[in-house]
DNA sequence: AATATTCCCGTTTTT
DNA sequence: CGGGAATATT
């Protein structure tokens, strides 16, 4: 045993530098790791991990937390894979307390069965509770209340704290909402995000029982991505490890991006104060970027104030020149861009080593269009899209309804959906009928008397009811097979295959649910519907972040922390963009703005491309822009400035989308034009039900693909270019 | 009751 | 420019 464990200890600590060897080994008290952008931080996280393992502590006496879930499971698999992981706990926070209110649901006095309300449920219910208040969502905006409600819950207020503060009229309305929604939330058995983590935060600070013995079982706690903790998250944090003290904390002030989530940089900052005789580790040696790259993104970073200094340095090569792109507008910075990215990925680079970010979603349009234009593959991470369609979201609300019968959102989205003749009427007649009768909507359904005044109606709300109650075996079901159960047995699947015939999507979405929850199942055993129903609630975009297929990667800045690429663009260097401001007069931190730029620059391993445009599109109208003052901040030499000017393009923006006018005429063997690559002659068309793809075959025995739709070409007839061909 | 149309709104980042 | 909600139409 003591041979085994000397070698694997070994095994753990190879190839370690000495700041890194000594925070894998520190075991007891409070370790705070600052871990500079590419300096080794998962890997010392995941010898840490393993090295108690093996060593002081058993397995499942280690609770290490992460942001995301797709940091879980990379962290998982590489513990797994060290060989000692088995058992031990990695969750994000969010799943962390998911499991523990559903554990210990009678403690935190809610039933085991809760739904999670995800943005879109929340949204639903805070107009229910602005109009139980009598107040109209055009003068209360949800959005105001919901950042209200959400700042008060990072902040471990509950809506009678909120209540009971020295308030103005307006906050006095917000308060009565707040504790309406809350009413209502208790009503429907659900929880928000905000909840999950405040709910437990207070649980384990009122439950002096249940608090030990959590921390009688995690005897080691790690959270990853420290500086983006908030006041609840902090609060379990102390909690949990306020007696044996094993708190490992890793992270990087000057990469704390969530404030406006309710993070809170000072809890890194403070985190000697807060824990007695911390050691502290800093890993300051970047293996990931080249010399020019670290300088420039720690120039830059330096002019903040909020920080802890760190010297940043690597061994790594000088590289090539930062360079500033600047454009005339921002479909010339996407073509541009993309036009770059074709030449590189024809002098070998692979495409999955190239990397696309922003400040904003909406800035992924132009470059979307160019990549289809440039016939070049490219995913988007936008994962939440997938769980946000409205197909996945009709099934999930039919799978809820039986889990929690009291969750109103998932009934009132389903009980028209598909279309079974119970309007909008019908619908408040039930709401008013289940109030005078004191019972809950659902109920209603089942209930003689109500059923009696809903008239003509009657017989559609019993249907329903009866195909409520044919549901019910899926409960017992695995969660694949589950889904698979409501989609034929509710008649959603028949609904989408004659909503739209040309249009797939649907559902194929809805087999890729299917398939997700089988993989689900796969990876969690003996696990319910309930389960997949919060992995679902759950997910997030960074997660599903899959580069596979090799395709260039686009996604926010914020999205792409903790990831890497050889080579980073990013695009839409400009005052209000990044830093981003929503309005003239609305302020800006413009340290979390440059800590975001920071986090993009150090994504880069080998070259660094920025770029702004002069004119861009906002809110549908062109405006000029003014160029970002990070630019300005850069170190004045090493970074090369082009100038790129606009060109003008064969073919209007109008014409995107849309097949050329000529189109009967395009035939395999028909010679087109690309403005780039010259004359070809097409070898091969696919039609698929939205799209045409055509390949493309050049003189130099070159072949290329595109979306005839985006692509910039055009037929050309043989007698116009005689025996150039 | 269901669908088509218009119009008006706002517009970050995400668990 | 695009989505959602209120309004008009079948």
């Amino acid at each position: 045993m003591h041979q085994g464990t000397d070698a694997i200890t070994e095994h753990l600590l190879a190839d370690l530098n000495e700041p890194q060897r000594q925070a894998v080994c520190h075991v007891e008290g409070p370790l705070l790791i600052l871990a500079g952008p590419g300096s080794g931080k998962t890997r010392v996280v995941t010898r840490r991990a393993a090295y108690l393992a093996a060593t002081v502590a058993r397995p499942y006496q280690i609770l290490a937390i992460t942001f995301t879930n797709k940091a879980a499971r990379e962290m998982r698999d590489r513990i797994d894979a060290l060989g000692v992981g088995e058992g031990m706990t990695v969750a994000t926070f969010h799943a962390f307390c998911a499991r523990l209110l559903r554990i210990h649901a009678d403690r935190a006095g809610i039933s085991r069965n809760f739904t999670i309300f995800d943005t879109d449920d929340r949204r639903k219910l805070i107009k229910k509770a602005i109009e139980a208040c009598n107040l109209s969502t055009t003068n209360w905006s949800p959005a105001a209340v919901e950042s209200v409600i959400s700042t008060a819950k990072n902040d471990m207020l509950t809506a009678e704290d909120y209540a009971s503060d020295n308030l103005d009229w307006q906050q006095q309305s917000y308060a009565r909402i707040f504790l309406c929604y809350e009413e209502l939330l208790k009503k429907m058995n659900g929880v928000d995000f905000d909840d999950l983590l405040c709910r437990v935060a207070r649980l384990i600070q009122a439950d002096a029982e249940l608090c030990g013995i959590l921390e009688q079982q995690y005897k080691y706690m790690l959270i990853d991505e420290y500086q983006d903790t908030n006041a609840a998250q902090y609060a379990i944090a102390r909690q949990l490890t306020k007696t044996h003290q094993n708190i490992c904390a890793t992270g990087d002030p000057d990469q704390s991006i969530y404030g406006w989530r309710g993070a809170d940089i000072s809890n890194i900052l403070n985190f000697e104060r807060d824990f007695k005789d911390a050691t502290i580790v800093r890993l300051e040696q970047n293996y990931r970027s080249t010399q020019k790259i670290l300088s420039a993104a720690d120039v830059l970073i330096a002019s903040n104030s909020q920080r802890k200094e760190k010297t940043l340095w690597t061994e790594n090569d000088e590289g090539p020149a930062v360079v500033v792109m600047e454009h005339e507008s921002g479909d010339d910075e996407a073509r541009s861009i993309v036009r770059d990215i074709g030449s590189r990925i024809r002098e070998g680079t692979q495409a999955r080593e190239i990397g696309i970010l922003y400040r904003i979603n909406a800035l992924s349009r132009s470059l979307e269009e160019a990549f289809l234009r440039e016939g070049i593959p490219y995913s988007i991470a936008r994962g939440v899209e997938f769980y946000n369609r409205r197909e996945i979201k009709d099934v999930l609300a039919y799978a809820r309804i039986l889990v929690n019968p009291t969750d109103e959102i998932a009934l009132f989205r389903i009980i028209n959906t598909p279309t079974r003749g119970i309007g909008a009427t019908t619908i408040s007649r039930l709401v008013e009928q289940a109030k005078g009768h004191q019972i809950s909507p659902l109920e209603a359904i089942y209930h003689e008397g109500v059923l009696a005044e809903l008239g003509r109606s009657a017989s559609k709300v019993r249907a329903f009811g009866a195909l409520l109650q044919t549901l019910q075996p899926a409960l017992k079901l695995p969660a694949s097979q589950a889904m698979e159960y409501m989609m034929s047995h509710t008649g959603i699947r028949a609904m989408y295959r004659k909503e739209d015939i040309a249009d797939e999507t649907p559902l194929a979405n809805l087999d890729e649910l299917i398939n997700a929850a089988a993989t689900f199942e796969r990876e969690h055993e003996g696990t319910t519907l309930v389960d997949w129903l919060e992995h679902a609630a759950l997910i997030s975009d960074v997660d599903i972040v899959t580069n596979e297929n090799g395709a260039v990667t686009l996604m926010t800045l914020h999205a792409a922390k903790g990831l890497e690429f050889d080579n980073v663009y990013i695009v839409g260097l400009e005052d209000g963009l990044l830093p981003f401001r929503r309005h003239e007069e609305a302020g800006v931190d413009e340290e979390e703005e440059r800590r975001l730029c920071f986090v993009g620059m150090t994504r880069a391993r080998k070259r660094l491309t920025l770029s702004r445009a002069r004119y861009r599109m906002r809110r549908g109208m062109t405006e000029r822009t003014v160029k970002s003052p990070f630019l300005d901040e850069l170190p004045r030499v090493e970074i090369e400035w082009t100038n790129c000017e606009g060109d003008a393009r064969s073919r209007r923006s109008a014409d995107l989308g849309r097949l050329p006018d000529d189109i009967e005429q395009w035939e395999i063997g028909s010679i087109v034009r690309h403005p780039v690559l010259g004359l070809g002659s097409i070898a091969m068309i696919h039609q698929h039900p939205r799209q045409t793809r055509v390949d493309v075959k050049f003189r130099d025995g070159s072949e290329r693909s595109w979306v005839l739709e985006f692509a910039d070409l055009e037929r050309v007839d043989y007698d116009e270019i005689g025996d150039a061909f």
